[in-house]
DNA sequence: AAGATGTACAACCGCGTGATG
DNA sequence: ACATCACGCGGTTGTACATCT
């Protein structure tokens, strides 16, 4: 048996916002704030549950929300952090302050998805040349699994540097040119063999890097693969 | 023109978690 | 230590609108 609903559902009104329903909510939280969800609906005046004034509150009503198109650059660091976070969209929307959780997991599902298999399919016929990052950079590693990678863009360059860390804290890293493509790391020569750019990766690259966001990124070899 | 199908996104549901008593 | 509560999160659903046939 699961938790009970947190509101009486013969009581509660669902479905679609009217606008009387978001002044009413709007001018009670500009005027008291938020303080206890638990008490707007009824404060209020509104015959909401708690949960669906709050989520209307963060996902629609709440000052400094952007609407409308995704800008590439967006989308780009949306992709990028999906690759390190996963499906954790609050954690991706703290790094878009002006977008919601909702709507970045709404547009990942509806459009994201299908671009990257769109530019994935592009890069089919080099795939047989291609060899993940997670096997790259563990060669010479005694257990790469319980390794991490770690991708960071300096500010000043238009490189990421690729570390990989394992428990054994022995290391392997590259300085990577998105703008060919390759290492420039002498002790790195051997990945620019295996490690040609996908069509997505430049994609993701070209904007990313030449943003001058310091980024850190740290994610497990299961994470890497689905990037590389 | 009308029904079928696809798309976008708002909203809901159930669960996990931290705070509190 | 345990129960309860409130909140936040991610998955899923519902529906209005657009496009296709």
């Amino acid at each position: 048996m699961g938790r009970p609903p947190c509101c009486d559902k013969m009581t509660v009104k669902k479905g679609p916002w009217t606008p009387e329903e978001d002044i009413i909510l709007v001018s009670y939280i500009q005027e008291r704030g938020p303080g206890n969800w638990r008490t707007v609906p009824s404060n209020a005046g509104l015959l909401r549950c708690s949960k669906s004034c709050r989520l209307r509150w963060t996902n629609y009503l709440r000052p400094g929300i952007k609407r409308g198109n995704f800008t590439e650059h967006e989308e780009k660091i949306i992709i990028h952090l999906q690759n390190l976070l996963g499906n954790r969209w609050a954690a991706i929307a703290s790094y878009l302050p002006e977008r919601t959780d909702n709507d970045i997991k709404n547009y990942w599902n509806t459009q994201l998805k299908k671009k990257l298999n769109k530019l994935q399919q592009g890069d089919d016929a080099n795939n047989q040349e291609r060899h993940s990052v997670s096997e790259s950079i563990s060669k010479g590693h005694s257990n790469p699994s319980e390794g991490t990678l770690s991708a960071t863009t300096p500010p000043e360059g238009n490189h990421y540097l690729f570390s990989f860390n394992s428990d054994e804290s022995d290391e392997a890293a590259a300085n990577f040119t998105p703008e060919n493509g390759a290492f420039k790391d002498e002790k790195q020569q051997d990945l620019n063999n295996q490690m040609p750019l996908t069509l997505l990766e430049k994609w993701l690259f070209d904007d990313v890097a030449t943003q001058g966001d310091e980024e850190i990124v740290d994610m497990s070899l299961g994470e890497t693969s689905r990037l590389f």
